[in-house]
RNA sequence: GCGCCUGUAGCUCAGUUGGAUAGAGCAACGGACUUCUAAUCCGUAGGCCGGGCGUUCGAGUCGCCCCAGGCGCACCA
């Protein structure tokens, strides 16, 4: 809907095809700056050297051949060698008609054709509250699922609950030592994998409080000397930091369609199945006592590692590489990890075994950089070992979960965030996000004030529209129009961040118009017009919060 | 030692996969509220795009070599 670039990507190759019996895939891009028109074509670079003309002779020959689709006004060659389109004004008045007749399809499209994809983000352990950096992949991950799903992506988002293995055990040691400090018995946590925080000391309390009985049992028998049966506390507290994790999520608005349980698919026995189907494949090694998996096979940079210990228990890998299967299993087509800095060096591993398996290029992993936190221009060191770290709920507690959501999102996964949490709570007045939400908000209430006045043109009729003719009018229109594209891409790159800076962008040119022009004026028609571009453009500013999760505020 | 990520305005970051004059927010300076929200607007200033060499019509973007910061290199998860 209202993506120009099919339509004119063919006029361009056939102009071509006549013009030099030469095939080609026409690029078109964005013009950045308007003064370029809308929408332009380096075509003529591409074919300067393969014709032996010169791109601007190449350009104003396109240009004249070309045969424009509806909606595109004129093709302008440039001496230099660009050809510039511009949407007409009539396709620019559909436009609005059309953003204002359907407002949540605006920029929906159909690429992903339904594929099944799921996305698998944060996935922490549950040993403890969510941290920033779980934070951001919540942030970053949500929008994500959100932007594949109006693309036409059959989306499912997918949280790893890692509630088996030895970290557990070793939360669970670390809790029963803050319950036996809690009645006064000598306690010791684990030295080398223990957890520390205080919030396990906390919970040892809530336990005893809510299970005085159980509790009694587990301090008597330590009293005479013997060892306790401690499964059902071992229990209890991940069951409990489960439950944490999962109202911390849905306190930064991140939702998954589900929580993948590892002591749950452990008992499929899906695992063993996994490792017969590589054993069958040949990429099996057994030295000293252990299975190795010969990831060396599948890419020459990796050596073989362990998916069954001497001791017969399964490496993380192994239970990973079975997950993963599953995920095929389960029908997924497309299957995308996001991991954190400090998983990276498993990527080529579980890349390689995934190759082993036969899903080469339908599993990419995307790597978020890590959060530092600033404050009083230091960084706050941070250690889930020792319980030292900043959680989810604090920086959203802090700074509001939509300015803690764009910020998260409004840069690259691969680029670190420097947070300054000084600087996000002193200028939480005039940060980015509230300029956007403050645009919004000025459109509400022209649309309110205009209602009152009986002026509410829910469907605009392009006749209503010509009034619009101000350079600012036009302006905003065609940046409304670039908004499929952003989508486009935002969804072909697995990039939300695109999606922050559009709507930056699309605020930066509504309030200057605003502070130039009236809005609701004497003149019916030029009110009639531009009321129905604030609904435009209110739909647009909305739309595009949406998916990254923050809300539309009517008022501020 | 090996691998990955990062280096762009004083600060935090974009930069349409190699294209036109490198952009935005904050901070700084000077102005603007009697009409739909001043969380706004108008104006000024701010840059050897870490450094060097190369590739070509053309490099912030690609290649190689340095420099700096971060993160990984387990029969841990």
């Amino acid at each position: 809907m209202f993506d120009l670039t099919e339509k004119l990507e063919k006029a361009i190759s056939s102009a071509v095809a006549e013009l030099y019996n030469e095939a080609v895939e026409p690029e078109i891009t964005i013009s950045e700056n308007f003064e370029f028109g809308d929408l332009t074509t380096n075509i003529a670079f591409k074919l300067a050297s393969v014709v032996r003309k010169s791109p601007g002779e190449i350009a104003t020959e396109v240009a004249d051949r070309i045969d424009l689709p509806d909606g595109v006004e004129c093709a302008e060659p440039t001496d230099s060698g660009y050809v510039n389109f511009r949407y007409s004004a009539d396709f620019l008045r559909n436009l609005l008609a059309g953003i204002i007749a359907k407002p949540m399809d605006f920029g929906r499209s159909d690429i992903g054709k339904k594929t099944k994809i799921q996305i698998e983000y944060v996935s922490a352990n549950p040993t403890g509250p969510l941290n920033v950096v779980s934070a951001r992949a919540a942030a970053v991950g949500s929008s994500l699922v959100n932007i594949l799903r109006y693309a036409g992506y059959d989306t499912n988002s997918e949280y790893y609950l890692n509630d088996a293995g030895n970290q557990i055990a070793m939360l669970g040691d670390s809790f029963i030592a803050r319950i036996r400090q809690g009645a006064g018995l000598d306690w010791e946590i684990p030295p080398e994998d223990g957890y520390f925080g205080d919030y396990i000391a906390d919970l040892a309390a809530v336990y005893s409080d809510k299970f005085p009985q159980k509790y009694k049992i587990l301090v008597e028998t330590w009293e005479k000397g013997e060892i306790p049966d401690t499964e059902h506390p071992r229990k209890w507290i991940i069951g409990e930091l489960i439950q944490q994790i999962k109202d911390d999520l849905e306190y930064i608005n991140a939702g998954f369609d589900r929580f993948f349980s590892e002591a749950e698919f452990r008992k499929t026995g899906k695992i063993e199945k996994v490792l017969e189907t590589l054993r069958e494949n040949n990429t099996i090694l057994r030295r000293e006592d252990a299975v190795w998996f010969s990831a060396d096979k599948y890419d020459v940079r990796e050596e073989p590692f362990v998916l069954v210990k001497s001791d017969g228990e399964y490496t993380y890998a192994m239970v990973d590489i079975a997950y993963h299967q599953d995920k095929f299993d389960r029908g997924f087509e497309l299957v995308y990890d996001i991991w954190g800095p400090d998983h990276h060096g498993h990527i080529g591993r579980m890349k390689a075994a995934m190759k082993a398996l036969g899903h080469e290029g339908k599993f990419d992993i995307l790597t978020l950089q890590q959060v530092n936190l600033l404050e009083a221009g230091k960084k706050i060191k941070m250690s889930k070992r020792t319980g030292n770290i900043v959680t989810l709920r604090e920086i959203v507690d802090d700074v509001g979960v939509d300015v803690a959501r764009f910020f998260f999102i409004a840069r690259r996964m691969e680029a670190h965030l420097d947070f300054d949490l000084d600087l996000a709570r002193k200028e939480s007045d005039e940060n980015p996000v509230y300029y956007i939400q403050y645009a919004h908000a000025r459109i509400s209430n022209i649309l309110e004030f205009a209602k009152n006045k009986g002026i509410d043109p829910k469907s605009a009729d392009r006749k209503e529209l010509e009034a619009l003719t101000e350079p600012e009018e036009l302006l905003l229109a065609r940046k409304l129009a670039i908004w499929p594209h952003i989508l486009r891409k935002s969804a072909e790159e697995m990039s939300p961040h695109y999606i922050c800076f559009y709507l930056l962008e699309l605020a930066r040119l509504f309030h200057p118009f605003y502070s130039k022009y009236r809005v609701v004026g004497d003149d019916k028609k030029v009110t009639m017009a531009r009321v129905a571009l604030c609904r435009a453009l209110k739909e647009a500013l909305a739309l595009g919060l949406g998916l990254l999760g923050i809300s539309a505020p009517e008022n501020m």
